[in-house]
DNA sequence: TGTGTCAATATGTATAGACATAAGAGAAAG
DNA sequence: CTTTCTCTTATGTCTATACATATTGACACA
C-alpha cells in the first residue's frame, strides 16, 4: 500500500517571452529566498529600464504574480513579497473509474439503494441552509476487480436536478452522470478518517472499526445546492495526492 | 464531531473593471452550461465590437481564462471551452498551531525524540531518489488542551538545511521553523487513513487500531529534497477542507 | 491524386501614450 | 499640535498600433 516510489522532484522550464522571463526571474528571487517576505520589488519603472521594455510588459508579469498571491501591490508604495503564504496545494479530483483504472484493475459499479423522498432536518446539516425540498438518496458501490473499492452515499437535489428522477443509475454512477449534465460553480471537500460502522462496514464487507478515508463533497451551482456525496474508502489502499504548484 | 454547521454557499462579487466584467461574463456562460465544452467563444474581434473596447482589453480577459484552464486558445481557429476539467480543489495547509487555535483550544508542543544520523535505504523511499546523506529525525507532539492532537514524524535534510543541527526544537516545532528559514518551491501531500500502531498509538495515547488521518508532506527547494513530514491525526476530530475556486 | 506554396486569419506579444485612483509626504490652516 | 489640503508618485486600466507566429484553406503544379 505504501507505494511511495512515485516521488520525483519537479523541473523548471525555459521562458519563451519577455514577460514570462521577467515573471520567472522575480519568482525565482522569491522562492529562492533572496527576496524575503516584505521585500520591496523594484518599481515597474526600474524594471522597464532593467529589461529595456515598456511598462505594460512589466505590468503583465507583476499582475500575474499579484493575483497568484506571491506578491502584494500597493499604490504609491510599490510591490512587496507576501508573507509566507498559507501553503496551498491543489487536489485533483477525478472520477472513481479513473482511480481504479490507474491501479490497473477492472472497474465495476453497482447501485445498492435508491430512494426519492422529501428532505429531512438531517439533510440540511449536509446540504446547507438552502436545503432543497425533494431529494434523491442513493448508495453505490465501486469495485476494483473483486475488491470493494469505495462506498458512495449520495444525495441529489431534485429541485436543482429534476431530470434525475428519470435516471435509474443502475449502470452509470451519479458522479459522471451529474458532471456532464449539471454545471457546477463551487465545490467543497472535507476529508477525514473514520472507523467503519454499519451500514458502511457491511456494504464494503470489512470488519467494524476498519479505518476508512472519508471524502465528503458538496457542490453548488449558482448558490443553489446540487449534490452531496460521501465516499468511503476502506483500509489503506487509497490515498489522495495534492501538489503545490506555484502560479 | 460532525460539525457540519459551517456550510455556506459562496457569493458572487461585482466586477470593477471592463476586462474583469468580460472575464466574469464569459466564465458565467461556461459554468452555467450555456457554453458547453467545445463551444467556440466569440473571436477577440467580435468581443471588441460587443464591449466597444480595444483588443488588448479582451485579450487580457481571455488570457486569464486560458491560463486558468477554463478555455483553450488555438491560433487561427479561435478560443474554445475546455472539456469538463478534472475538478481541482485547493487545499489550504496551515500550521498546526493555527488549526488548534481555530478550535478555540490552547496549543502546546513537545519534542519527543531528536536524532541526527546518516540516511538509510528506507529514507530514500520517503525523500526520493536524490536522498541526502545526513538527516535529522524527530518525533513531536502537538496538543490541543490536554488532548494529543497530532503526532508529527519529521525528517529534515541536513544537506539542504545544515543550520538545523544548531536548533533544539524543544520549544519551536519544525514546521514553523522551516517555513521562515527555508524557501520552498514545491510540496506534495499524500492523504490517507490508517489504523494506529505503536509507536504512533502509544505516542498519541490511543488504542491500537484507532483510525488516523495521515498527511504526508514532501518539500523540495530547487529540486533538492528539504523535508518529509508525516502528521498523524487520531480519531475523527480533525478534517481537512478543500475548496474549489474558479480561477 | 497527392503535394507544395501562398495568402488569409486569429492569436501572442510588445509599444508608447493616456487618464484614473490610492496613498503617502509635506505644506497650510485651524 | 492636529486637521486639512495639495502635490507627487506608483499602480490600475485602457487604447491604437505593430509585428510575429501558427494554422487553415485554396490554388497551382507535378
Amino acid at each position: 500500500m505504501n507505494d511511495s516510489s512515485i516521488i520525483d522532484a519537479p523541473e523548471a522550464e525555459e521562458p519563451t517571452s519577455l514577460y514570462q522571463r521577467i515573471l520567472n526571474d522575480i519568482r525565482g528571487q522569491i522562492v529562492s529566498g533572496a527576496w524575503p517576505p516584505g521585500y520591496r520589488i523594484p518599481f515597474e519603472h526600474e524594471l522597464t529600464v532593467q529589461y529595456d521594455c515598456s511598462r505594460m510588459t512589466v505590468n503583465k508579469a507583476l499582475s500575474q504574480l499579484a493575483n497568484s498571491g506571491l506578491i502584494e501591490r500597493r499604490r504609491r508604495s510599490g510591490s512587496f513579497v507576501r508573507a509566507p503564504r498559507g501553503q496551498a496545494a491543489v487536489l485533483e479530483i477525478t472520477d472513481i473509474r479513473n482511480e481504479v483504472d490507474a491501479l490497473g484493475l477492472p472497474y465495476s459499479y453497482t447501485l445498492s439503494s435508491r430512494q426519492e423522498r422529501r428532505s429531512r432536518l438531517a439533510d440540511a446539516q449536509l446540504l446547507g441552509p438552502q436545503c432543497p425540498k425533494k431529494l434523491l438518496e442513493m448508495t453505490c458501490l465501486h469495485y476494483a476487480g473483486q475488491l470493494a473499492f469505495c462506498l458512495e452515499q449520495r444525495l441529489i437535489s431534485l429541485d436543482a436536478v429534476p431530470d434525475a428522477v428519470d435516471e435509474s443509475f443502475q449502470d452509470l454512477a451519479p458522479g459522471p452522470w451529474l458532471i456532464r449534465r449539471v454545471p457546477w460553480s463551487t465545490a467543497e471537500h472535507r476529508i477525514r478518517s473514520e472507523a467503519a460502522k454499519p451500514p458502511v462496514s457491511t456494504g464494503l464487507n470489512v470488519a467494524d472499526g476498519t479505518p476508512c478515508l472519508i471524502v465528503e463533497r458538496r457542490t453548488w451551482s449558482a448558490d443553489e445546492p446540487v449534490t452531496f456525496a460521501r465516499f468511503n474508502y476502506p483500509g489503506e489502499l487509497h490515498s489522495l495526492v495534492a501538489r503545490f504548484k506555484p502560479d
